[in-house]
DNA sequence: ATTAATTGTATAGCTGAACTATGTATATAC
DNA sequence: GTATATACATAGTTCAGCTATACAATTAAT
């Protein structure tokens, strides 16, 4: 096993833990990461199940249904009936829950912006890249569980 | 305000989201994400006081306090009284809190390996380099709070 | 075609980590 | 020496997550 890149993604989830933490109290922020996590999940991969959300935001089916209760409540998201299976629906992102969505990404850059507002092009680069590769090997993942 | 900028830390929280709940999953992990920062905040800063290492981990100070008093059970850290100020304390990491700290980074980066095999030798600068951009960024936040 | 097993979602109840408010003891200011 | 501030501890609450299980609909078996 590639010790280096074992303490690499210790580290990587170390300080992203703090900057996840850091950005939660810049914001402000009231609404659960995990619902967030759902909303994003529901923009990039289009409307699913709530099993099938749930493994995707890495949440058990119990906690996804309370999620998707809650997020509903806001008008958030819309329930859509499977014609084909009665037990079923079909989850799908909202405007308004698109809205929000983007509001809280918006937010959230605003407030950590200032501790990177001194990157260089390339670093921006780095970063940017940083995060495909990483949100490329996650949602296989999550594809594959 | 740099909206590029915004987009791309509102992603990389986002992500970096998921990553740390896919890496608490795979390692099946019950020590708390804040325990594991705590310690690493002690290893890369050194002693602190309770008050202090609330700020640096972004809770409050009771929820350190209990943090704290978790740690010294497991003796992963170590409580020496200040001889200036009979208030207060310094806590110090403890060499089983150093093995335990080392050892989730450790388990961490060997769930995750297998994503992220496949990452050019290029690829793992752009990670490595990231996370030190991220990493520099919190503490110099952390410092300043 | 019933009965049994499986599957998708909902509900109940628990645990634990976070918070605010406040207490206690020590330090500092006047 | 009394008052205020500071450092940590305690009490009590809230909420997100979990497991276990119920319920309903589908699928499989005989």
């Amino acid at each position: 096993m590639n010790s280096e890149l074992s303490v690499l993604l210790g580290d990587l989830v170390t300080v992203t833990h703090r900057l996840t933490r850091l950005a939660a109290q810049a914001t402000g922020d009231s609404t659960s990461p995990a619902a967030w996590r759902t909303l994003s999940v529901l923009t990039s991969a289009g409307p699913m199940r709530i099993g099938e959300l749930a493994l995707a935001s890495r949440v058990s089916q119990p906690t996804m249904t309370k999620i998707v209760a809650n997020l509903n409540e806001l008008e958030w998201i819309k329930r859509i009936a499977d014609s084909s299976d009665a037990r079923a629906w079909h989850i799908a992102i909202a405007p308004k829950g698109q809205n929000a969505l983007n509001d809280w990404r918006y937010r959230l850059g605003a407030a950590l912006e200032p501790l990177f507002a001194d990157l260089s092009v390339r670093e921006l680069g780095v970063l940017s890249e940083a995060t495909d590769l990483i949100g490329d090997r996650i949602t296989v993942q999550e594809m594959a569980a």
